[in-house]
RNA sequence: GGGCGAUUAGCUCAGCUGGUAGAGCAUCCGGUUUACAUCCGGAAGGUCGGCGGUUCGAUCCCGUCAUCGCCCACCA
């Protein structure tokens, strides 16, 4: 017997611990033969812990695995983690540092072997979490971004892009982090409003007294490194000055002014210090006038042997303030002005990055990108929602070359060797380089290899592909790729995505998969972005401990709709607890009454109406399912399932079933029980995909013909629901009755009815066909309704004070003399007549317009005829109904 | 500067191809009806941001304005 309550606790460890040793997440082995289904996790950093954004990306993808698993799929769903290489270096860095020693000091072997240490030991944490969210991951393939299989393919894949020409090293500005010390990419970068200054600096012209020409900039200290001043050549105030050359102050340099569009006769002073070794924008005016490019800064952003003596070893910001003290103290400061302005900061490091000069190692992403656009453009690809293309297409058509090359140590180190005059051979492995380097010099030769390593995203490029085996040809890699679905946030779109189908479509030829399915980012209840420094995050382990895991994944799949943000609240997943509750407790109801799944039961044969029409419900809700799902409307799927669980079976199809299951028709007796066990065990298939956990206990409970299951609901079989089985005859009928409960048991509760007293029903005027429902669904009528008796009239036949009801064409009177007063019923009769009196003048007008009848579809003019038809039948009643009242 | 999205009940939001506006929560009234108070029954609440246009008909399509949010670029 079920418990009481339900304990989401205890059932979800115990059913997650069956599922894993069942093999059922499993990909391949019996299904082999199956259609294929794929779908890569988006591999949370191993660093990571499990929030929100994960909660719901997760939950969505098991939806959709657990349905194709059901519908007898070979489902895959592969697992794994990213080695997030920033990232991780820096926890580990963390810890070197509390003991007092630095990655520096450790030295680069060691501190990776530290790395592998920490990894070993809390690597599993976002994959156990994982499973507590209930993810049915294949965890037999689980991959990790650093693994040698994975690592051998992003060794092949550089070197092949390497020798076709689309990775090369070069020297230009990058984005570079000086407290991480190594090169980010442009996608790294945050900009950030801070309140600023603009300094007006005067910089005297060599060879006239007293003249100057007036830059302005926000970094005083770059112009130590300045080795130009440039002008509009349109510009008419400096013209004159175009090839003269100014004094460099402090710096004591002689610098030329050059003409250039890039500086703006509108901004500032019209002309522009030029910084090429420090500003993206001066480098282009540098290479434009072969201007020197004087560094000025080291890798810490620390001033080098560039600057002039004094300012040599000052961090930038302590230079920036000697910089402009020693101009003041020159005169040369003409003025200063508050600004807010929007400077770079590293969204790792946490400060402001440094355009600096290095070499890199950059990929030709505007080739990569070209197939990659072809391939959504001509929609082997296709965004959910559409309207992501847009911002796809907007970044891959301006893409810009992709600096790989990060000056760490975690992560995959370059596959470049140098010879002693530092000629570079790129190989997959230091002996095919040494050999490669033979070749070239005519003799073996000592190399040394590339410090640096790739970009994290480089080797997350290859995950729908590496983790299946490529390089090696693998019968996964034959079945499972293409994938099927992508689904994540749009925030790596650019990161993630693009990368995945530049590297999908250069090496495997086809797109990674067919769908990407952009779902909305998690806020906190008002609508803010969830930080931990604004102490709104949201634990969805602490929801799981308070509300059930299948209460969270109810809410986020409830919330999903597409393209809005999700404001989240444990009200919200309280709701999807409630849910559970009145599901476990439903399940109970049917238990208590004997409603055991019969494997032999045919829901063609019931012959009950109620229980025709509840099939006819479950076969609607199923196709409503199907469809949300299959358009990844899990917000719609979620609310078919609430509405039909809740608002449908227990709300009405239970309740009438009582006085079924009460009543000593055995035959029909054992139809509804059978019923109700069918339709609660389809209902349990359906709710599977959401709600794991609980759909499985009960369904391992509620045995059917009182034996063991013979297949856990996970690898249960779909529901296969024949749409013959709806039968609208009984949906007409039901609604009748329904409607005629629903209209008794309002106008008893505005008339203050006490909710426990009965009171006979005549129903008057009615047709056959309604006479006879309601003499078939008495019992229920009666009980639900509250009444004591039932009889039936002529049309008319009214006793004196009675309340009455307008129901079809008939009038439902329920006598309530004494109990209800006269001037209140005549006002609520007035109100209903008003009500339908404008429902007829609105629908009157509309057909009365001969543009309307002419242009609109007769479909459509018909309905209306038909609403304008009941309406004032409805009207007509109404007015007799009162007729009767004043003739009391 | 370029792009995208939003504006619907007190709150949070659905409303997919134009044809009588929905849910959850909150509110109010009433409930020991033998599965469930994490519940049951009932009610109230909306000129669908403004203005134009297309259409027989607009919450839905188009234009425009306003407000809010996000992304990209730039910022001497």
């Amino acid at each position: 017997m079920l418990d009481k309550t339900y304990r989401p606790e205890e059932v979800e460890a115990k059913q997650y611990a069956q599922w894993e040793e069942s093999g059922a997440f499993a990909a391949g082995g019996q299904r082999s033969n199956a259609d294929p289904y794929t779908i890569v996790i988006p591999p949370p950093n191993v660093t990571g812990s499990l929030h929100m954004g994960h909660a719901l990306d997760y939950t969505l993808q098991d939806i959709l695995i657990r349905r194709e698993r059901m519908r007898g799929r070979d489902a895959l769903w592969q697992p794994g983690t990213d080695h997030a290489g920033i990232a991780t270096q820096m926890v580990v860095e963390r810890e070197l540092e509390a003991a007092g020693t630095s990655r520096k000091e450790v030295g680069r072997a060691a501190f990776l072997d530290k790395v592998w240490d920490w990894k070993a030991q809390y690597g599993g944490i976002i994959t156990q979490q994982l499973r507590r969210l209930g993810s049915s991951c294949d965890w037999s393939r689980e991959r990790f971004t650093m693994d040698e299989g994975l690592s051998r393919a992003v060794t092949k894949v550089f070197v092949e892009l390497y020798k076709q020409g689309l990775i090369y090293k070069d020297k230009r500005l990058v984005n570079w982090d000086p407290k991480l010390q190594t090169a980010i990419s442009d996608l790294e970068v945050q900009q950030t409003e801070v309140d600023g200054h603009l300094w007006y600096f005067n910089y005297p012209i060599e060879g006239i007294e007293n003249k100057y020409i007036t830059v302005a900039t926000t970094r005083p200290e770059t112009m130590l490194g300045d080795t130009a001043v440039a002008v509009h050549p349109d510009d008419d105030r400096y013209r004159d000055l175009v090839g003269k050359h100014v004094a460099l102050p402090l710096a004591n340099r002689r610098i030329p002014i050059v003409a250039d569009e890039y500086a703006d006769p509108a901004q500032g002073s019209g002309a522009v210090k030029i910084t090429p070794a420090h500003d993206f924008n001066d480098f282009e005016v540098g290479r434009r006038h072969e201007l020197e490019m004087v560094n000025i800064f080291d890798e810490s952003a620390r001033l080098n042997e560039n600057a002039p003596e004094a300012y040599r070893g000052l961090d930038r910001f302590e230079a920036r303030k000697r910089v402009v003290a020693d101009l003041e103290a020159l005169g040369l400061v003409d003025r200063v002005e508050q600004q807010t302005h929007s400077i770079p900061y590293g969204d790792r490091g946490g400060v402001p990055i440094e355009p600096f000069l290095t070499d890199q190692w950059y990929a030709d992403a505007a080739t990569l990108a070209k197939p990659a656009i072809a391939a959504v453009e001509e929609g082997r690809t296709r965004f959910v929602p559409e309207h992501w293309t847009k911002t796809y297409f907007e970044w891959m058509r301006n893409i810009q070359p992709w600096c790989i090359s990060r000056q760490l140590w975690w992560g995959h180190q370059i596959p470049a060797w140098y010879g002693p005059d530092g000629s570079v051979f790129v190989e997959e492995s230091e002996e095919a380089a040494a050999e490669s380097a033979a070749a070239h010099y005519g003799e073996r030769v000592t190399l040394t290899r590339d410090d640096d390593v790739l970009d994290t995203w480089f080797s997350s490029g290859l995950w729908p592909f590496s983790t299946l085996g490529w390089p090696d040809e693998t019968p996964e890699i034959e079945r499972h790729y293409p994938t099927d679905v992508l689904v994540t946030g749009f925030d790596i779109i650019f990161f993630w995505i693009a990368r995945m189908m530049m590297m999908g479509l250069h090496f495997m030829g086809e797109v990674p998969f067919h769908t990407v399915y952009i779902h909305a980012l998690i806020r906190d209840a008002r609508g803010q972005k969830m930080s931990k420094s604004k102490g709104n995050v949201i634990d969805p382990l602490e929801l799981i401990d308070e509300y059930g895991c299948d209460a969270l994944r109810f809410t986020l799949a409830s919330l999903a709709a597409p393209g809005r943000d999700i404001k989240l609240s444990g009200e919200r997943v309280a709701g999807g607890r409630n849910f559970a509750t009145k599901l476990w407790n439903a399940a109970r109801f049917c238990q208590l009454n004997g409603c055991v799944p019969q494997s032999e039961f045919d829901p063609a044969s019931a012959k009950e109406t109620v229980n025709r029409w509840i099939i006819g419900e479950l076969v609607g809700c199923a196709d409503q399912l199907t469809q949300a799902l299959d358009a990844y409307r899990f917000n719609e799927a979620a609310n078919a399932l609430y509405q039909f669980t809740w608002g449908t079976f227990c709300d009405w199809y239970l309740e009438f079933a009582k006085p079924l299951l009460a009543g000593d028709d055995e035959r029909v007796k054992a139809e509804t029980r059978s019923t109700a066990a069918f339709v609660l065990d389809h209902t349990l298939k359906l709710l599977h995909p959401i709600m794991p956990f609980i759909s499985e206990e009960l369904w391992e409970q509620l045995c059917v013909d009182g034996a063991a299951r013979e297949t856990p609901l996970i690898i249960a079989e779909w529901p296969q629901l024949d749409a013959a089985l709806i039968d609208r005859a009984a949906e007409a009928e039901m609604r009748w009755v329904v409607g005629l409960i629903q209209g008794i048991r309002s106008v008893r509760s505005e008339m203050n009815v006490p909710p426990a007293a009965k009171m006979p029903l005549l129903l008057l005027g009615a047709s056959a066909e309604n006479q006879e429902r309601l003499a078939a669904h008495r019992d229920l009528i009666m009980r639900l309704a509250r009444l004591d008796s039932i009889g039936t009239g002529a049309a008319g036949a009214v006793p004196p004070g009675s309340v009455q009801l307008v129901h079809d064409e008939a009038i439902a009177a329920l006598p309530l003399t004494g109990l209800v007063d006269i001037t209140q019923e005549k006002s609520r009769l007035v109100r209903e007549v008003a009500r339908a009196e404008d429902e007829i003048n609105k629908l009157e007008k509309k057909l009365a317009n001969k543009d309307f009848i002419a242009k609109a579809p007769a479909e459509v003019v018909e309905d209306q005829r038909e609403y304008l038809n009941e309406a004032q039948a409805q009207r007509a009643k109404l007015g007799e109904a009162l007729e009767r009242l004043a003739g009391v």
